[in-house]
DNA sequence: TATGAATGAGTCTTCATTCAT
DNA sequence: TATGAATGAAGACTCATTCAT
């Protein structure tokens, strides 16, 4: 019981209304992730954003709510920026694509908003807002994103003509694929050896698919 | 208790002991892929396999238990009979690709076992023994068989001569997407319109990847 | 820590299914009366009933369910015998009444049942679907009884022809006051020595209601 | 802080300090009348007052301790005039009655302070000096009023003989029970079609009572 | 005085698991 | 073995009250 508590240490209660839904939504990512969504209490986010459970229900009404706010804040947000630069791209349309995929690891994939692929596939039955949650916020808006590109192709002549809603399964796949294996099998040790590169798995990915996707000279 | 029953007569209450478990993982399997494990309650388990709740926890101790041994169970191995198929299979190398996909589809992919991939990748995380058994029964003989296919290709100089343990994930990538999307997001009515063919899916993924994956001429 | 515990000592464990619900009811008709519905907590209840939390929910669905069960198990039970008295009822109009009004008394103005005007009337703009269920439940059918009886005198010329919509009011709500004053201004101990006596007041209201219904001779 | 400010002129942001206990007493009246007690949140209050949670603290150290303020507050007494209103009635006894029933009506079942009534019998019992305080307030000396109606009736032989203490309850009932069914039950939409009419029931309340009442010709 | 962000005890309800029969 | 009534730990969310500013 020492009276010379340092001065220090942090006053129980701090008012910081500006920076505490970032915190929230930073802690509920990583739990989310590492646990499921189902299995991380409300209780626990508020713990490790250093906040009590009230405070936590305070900015966010539900626990969906605060999960479509991770993905708002960790997703959703990206697209604006993304679409512009496609928009303003001047290369080939195979530099465009291999573009898009490689920014898609980098600035989703790899980081921990890789793992939101993982947690709403998992709870997307148990969880129909959030299901249509990210359709409407993730797959709707990435999925035009990607089938831009490819038009772009096809009308350059670049790309072979087909059926573009199809077609854009051929770079979601692989993109999916390895963020699952990242976020689930991947983070089993078991799999011993076999890691996967990232980098190389891609450049393979692009390499095939733009070679399947190009108009034959 | 009557001792004159007949011994050859099949006895009118059938005597179950044997078949219970395999009634409660058939029942199980079903109700996990419907609704996840967690969401899943262990008395409808119980209800949907005709018993009582508390004959459930008479063979399987704990919930989880009955996860891994429901995952356990249904992981048979196809590969032998598939494996051989494979060797004796007389035409071309993309044919046989082809006829790989769609047999993935038809005989895991749309069938309940189609499921269990979605079940093993949400969950690898809590049962990692589930995803190591997983990964040695299903997914190292899987990639195995697929290689062999794609060596066959490039000895034949059908195929590009390509890494080939990077190379299978573009085979396996959209299969493992398309039984996601079918038991997860597609499950949910809100994709409205854009119901996903399966058939049409794996068609153009299969053209584009032969497309990728051929010698040109 | 007595190994010689009497073996009289009850099982924590009691099995009684047919008899746990009157328990429940009976425990929650008094804690409802003594601190009203909103403010008793199902835990109490439980424990007041001798079980466990779970096992309240074991019965009944929801705290409103329980609510539900009390009033008919104390009051809706009520009208069938009770209809049936009054529609073989010998007597004049005047004693009909006069009967009817001490036997609701009797049989539930002076019970614990008598408390649940009360709780209605204090709870019904926060739980409307407990208020409609009294309606339903209750109210409606007991008026229809009253009317029946004062239709009876109308029919019989002993009573005056009077809007009979409006007449039942005039038994019910001296009913109502001495059910409301009995637990609730009564129950507290300030009102010294004005203490209500149940048996003078019915008699003069039918005394004087009587007086003021009947045609003049 | 302008000290320059003219006493004179009412200064722009008015000196609230003395009226914000009553601004908060009054929101809190209609709140506690609208949801009764329990249901009325602090904030609510709060907010419909104008000012912040924390000021509603200020003047009140609980929220029972606004209950006590908003109840006694509002039980002003109606008594004095009434009391000379009926001293100087001219008048038979009969409409001196019939006047007084109306004029209860008018001057407050009808308002907000028919709705204390509710919320008195509601809470009567977790505050019980609320309970002795209107019950000195408010019945005591209304219950005199009515009595003194009933014995100048008497006294004029236009009113039987009857025991006055439980001859004004047959007044007190009705009107009390109309105010609940106004406050309470009544305002639930599920008593459809049945919607009292105030002055309907009134006006055969009396014509009953009066009728009870009278010396037979 | 006034604010409103922060707190945390409290409440209903769920469900895996136990155990008396 | 089989049953299903009983248990109680948990978890999302609420709200009166506090306190740093």
């Amino acid at each position: 019981m020492p009276t010379s508590a340092p001065e220090t240490s942090l006053p129980r209660r701090t008012r910081r209304k500006e920076t505490r839904p970032g915190e929230l939504i930073e802690a509920a990512l990583n739990l989310f992730i590492e646990k499921g969504f189902a299995a991380t209490k409300s209780e626990e986010v508020a713990q490790r954003a250093g906040v009590s459970k009230g405070t936590l229900f305070l900015y966010f009404a539900t626990k969906e709510d605060l999960f479509k706010a991770v993905v708002r804040e960790n997703i959703s947000s990206l697209f604006p920026s993304w679409n512009e630069e496609m928009e303003s791209f001047a290369g080939s349309c195979s530099d465009m694509l291999a573009y898009a995929m490689t920014s898609w690891w980098e600035r989703v994939g790899q980081t921990k908003a890789g793992g939101i692929a993982k947690l709403v596939i998992s709870e997307a039955q148990n969880f129909p807002d959030i299901a249509a949650f990210y359709q409407q916020e993730v797959i709707t808006p990435g999925t035009l994103l990607l089938k831009k590109i490819l038009q772009r192709g096809v009308d350059r002549h670049e790309f072979r003509d087909l059926d573009l809603d199809q077609a854009v399964f051929t770079l979601v796949a692989p993109m999916i694929f390895l963020m699952l294996w990242k976020n689930s099998m991947g983070a089993c040790a078991s799999s011993a050896g076999e890691v996967m590169n990232p980098a190389q798995f891609i450049a393979l990915q692009v390499d095939v698919l733009l070679n399947g996707l190009k108009v034959k000279a």
